[in-house]
RNA sequence: GGGCCGUUAGCUCAGUUCGGUAGAGCAGCGGACUUUUAAUCCGUUGGCCAGGGGUUCAAAUCCCCUACGGCCCA
C-alpha cells in the first residue's frame, strides 16, 4: 500500500525529535490522578478556592484537542475516566518542554502536571508546569467533530472506536456491571461458579449446528461446545447441587443483529428446585439488575416502554398461539393443518415433521413477536425438548419455560429430564430427526445416559443468553453494540 | 441462502438523476494570535472515486462480475 503523504510527514516529524533528544516511547512514569477524580473533587471550588490550592496533580492520557494561541494553548487529555482540560503556556513551561509540545499530535499519548484553576468561561483546568511524551501516535484519529460512524470500522477498529466514541466504553462498563450483579446474585443464592469444557468429543446440550476442530495430539476430532448443559448436569450427579457458569458457546449459524457465532450465556442448575422456581428465581434476578442500574424496573427498549414489576405473565404455548396470535385450536391439534398453516406463511416446514416442531415453528413466526412486556412460555412440546422433563399431567408437553421480552428469548428453563430410560427415547427421537434431514438435532450420548443412571437429583436448570440482556439493558439495537469484537469476514486489504 | 442499499482524501460527506478537467468541512503543512470550547483568520498539500471487466470520442457517474459492509426477509 502507498503511503500517504501524511503518514509520511509524520514520520519525518518522529525522527527530527528522536535525533533532538526526545524518547518516543518511554515507559517510566508515575501518575497519581485521573481526569474525572480531579473534577469530581474541585467540582463545587470557585477560583477563589482553587488559587488557595498549591498540589500539584499528574495525569496521562490521550491528546484529543488542541486550541493554539501562539503563546498559550488549551488542550484536552482523555483518560480511561474522561477528558479534562490543560492550559498551556509558553512563559511557564521550560523551554524544551515548549518546543516539544509545540510538535506533539492530537492522537499523542502524553502526561500533564500542574495546579488546578478555573478559567474565564468557568471550567476547572490544569495549568501544566510539566508535559512529557508517553507515546508518539503515527496515524491520526477520525475527526473530532463527526468522528467515527462508518459501522464497518467501528467494529474492526474497535479501539477507534473506542477512543472517539465515548458512549461505547459505556456500554461494556454496564455489560461488565450486568455480570458482576449477577455473578453476586448467584452467590448469594449458595451457587458455585465452574467451568466446562469448551471442547467436546461430541456437541451437546442443546438443538444447533457446531464448529468442527481437531485435536493432532490425540488424533481426534473435537466440537466446540453449543452448550454446557450435559457438563453441568454431571456437577449436580456429582453432588455440587447448585452450579452456574458464564461463558462463551459456538454455534455454527449465520450472523444477524441477534446472532453472533460466539456469544455468552450463563447457565444454571439447581437440585431439588421445578422449572416453576427458577421462573420466580429470573424474576428476582432481573428486577435486581434492573433495579441497580436503573433505580427502577422501567425502562425503555428502543422506544418501547418496558416495565419489569412482577409478577411476570405466564402463558403456555398452546395459549399464546389462540390468545395472543388467534389460531384456531383445530391447526394447533392436527399435525397435517398445521403444516398446512405454515407453508401458506411461507414457514420452512418438513411433510415428516412431528406436530411440536411445527407448532413451534409457527410460534416463532407469530407470537414471538407480540411479546414484549416480559412474558414466560410454557409447556414446550415434548418433540423440541429433548432434555427436559415431562409434564406428570399431560405427558406431549414438558416442564418448560422460556422468558421473552421485547419480542426476543431472553431465558430458556426446564425440570431437568433425570430418567435414564426417558432419556434413552428421547435420543432416539432426535436421532429419528437426524435421519431425516435435520443436522441440528440432537446425537446420541449413552456417556451421559450412563451418569443418569448413576441417579441424578429432582433439578431445575436454565440459561440466560448474556448479550442479549445486556442490549436490553443498554438500549442496544444490535448484538455487535455489546460484544467488543463482533465476528466480521476477514479483508487481506489490511483492512479500512 | 434471497431482496434492497452502500463503498469517493486520514475522518465526515457532496458529486451518480441527465457521462464532459474529482469537490467541501475537519485533520495535515506554512503563517498570525496570551483564557479557548468544533477557537478564529490568511495561505496550502493530499485521490488506483472498493477491485475487475464492458459500452463510449469520453465513465466516480451507464452495464456485468467480485469483495466487504448495512438493513429487511428466510
Amino acid at each position: 500500500m502507498e503511503e500517504s503523504e501524511l503518514l509520511k510527514k509524520r514520520k519525518e516529524k518522529m525522527e527530527a525529535l528522536k535525533e533532538e533528544g526526545f524518547e518516543l516511547y518511554p515507559n517510566n512514569i508515575q501518575v497519581k490522578d485521573t481526569a474525572a477524580a480531579v473534577l469530581q473533587r474541585f467540582s463545587e471550588a470557585d477560583h477563589e478556592a482553587l488559587s488557595e490550592i498549591d498540589e500539584r496533580f499528574s495525569l496521562a492520557g490521550r491528546l484529543m484537542a488542541v486550541r493554539n494561541f501562539g503563546k498559550a494553548a488549551f488542550i484536552k487529555v482523555q483518560d480511561r475516566t474522561g477528558r479534562i482540560q490543560a492550559f498551556v503556556h509558553k512563559n511557564i513551561l521550560d523551554e524544551k518542554t515548549y518546543n516539544l509540545f509545540k510538535r506533539l499530535d492530537v492522537g499523542d499519548i502524553i502526561y500533564i502536571s500542574g495546579k488546578v484553576f478555573r478559567t474565564k468561561t468557568n471550567e476547572l483546568t490544569i495549568e501544566a508546569e510539566d508535559i512529557r511524551l508517553l507515546s508518539k501516535a503515527v496515524r491520526p484519529l477520525p475527526e473530532k467533530w463527526h468522528g467515527l460512524t462508518d459501522i464497518e470500522t467501528r467494529y474492526r477498529q474497535r479501539h477507534l472506536d473506542l477512543i472517539v466514541n465515548p458512549q461505547v466504553k459505556e456500554v461494556f462498563h454496564r455489560r461488565s456491571r450486568i455480570i458482576q450483579l449477577i455473578r453476586r446474585f448467584m452467590e448469594d443464592r449458595d451457587f458455585l461458579e465452574v467451568e466446562t469444557p469448551m471442547m467436546q468429543p461430541q456437541a451437546g446440550g442443546a438443538v444447533a449446528r457446531p464448529f468442527k476442530t481437531h485435536h493432532n495430539a490425540l488424533d481426534m476430532d473435537l466440537y466446540l461446545r453449543i452448550a454446557p448443559e450435559l457438563y453441568l448436569k454431571r456437577l449436580i450427579t456429582g453432588g455440587m447441587e447448585r452450579v452456574f457458569e458464564i461463558n462463551r458457546n459456538f454455534r455454527n449459524e449465520g450472523i444477524s443483529t441477534f446472532h453472533n457465532p460466539e456469544f455468552t450465556m450463563m447457565e444454571f442448575y439447581q437440585a431439588y428446585a421445578t422449572y416453576e422456581d427458577l421462573m420466580t428465581l429470573t424474576e428476582d434476578m432481573l428486577t435486581h439488575i434492573a433495579h441497580e442500574l436503573f433505580g427502577s424496573l422501567s425502562f425503555e427498549y428502543q422506544g418501547m416502554p418496558v416495565d419489569l414489576k412482577p409478577p411476570w405473565r405466564r402463558i403456555t404455548v398452546r395459549d399464546a398461539l389462540i390468545d395472543l396470535a388467534g389460531i384456531s385450536v383445530d391447526i394447533i391439534g392436527d399435525t397435517a393443518a398445521a403444516i398446512d398453516y405454515a407453508r401458506n406463511r411461507g414457514l420452512p416446514v418438513n411433510d415428516d415433521d412431528p406436530l411440536g416442531k411445527v407448532i413451534m415453528t409457527i410460534f416463532d413466526a407469530v407470537v414471538e413477536e407480540k411479546l414484549i412486556q416480559p412474558t414466560f412460555i410454557t409447556q414446550y412440546p415434548v418433540e423440541v425438548s429433548p432434555l427436559s422433563r415431562k409434564n406428570d399431567q399431560d405427558p406431549s408437553f414438558t416442564d418448560r419455560f422460556e422468558l421473552y421480552i421485547c419480542g426476543r428469548e431472553i431465558a430458556n428453563g426446564f425440570s431437568e429430564l433425570n430418567d435414564p430410560a426417558d432419556q434413552r427415547e428421547r435420543f432416539l427421537m432426535q436421532l429419528a430427526e437426524r435421519e431425516a434431514g435435520d443436522d441440528e438435532a440432537h446425537e446420541m450420548d449413552e456417556d451421559y445416559i450412563r451418569v443418569l443412571e448413576y441417579a441424578m437429583p429432582p433439578t431445575a436448570g436454565e440459561g440466560i443468553g448474556i448479550d442479549r440482556l445486556v442490549m436490553l439493558f443498554t438500549d442496544s439495537p444490535s448484538i455487535r453494540d455489546v460484544i467488543l469484537f463482533p465476528h466480521m469476514r476477514i479483508r487481506d486489504d489490511g483492512g479500512k
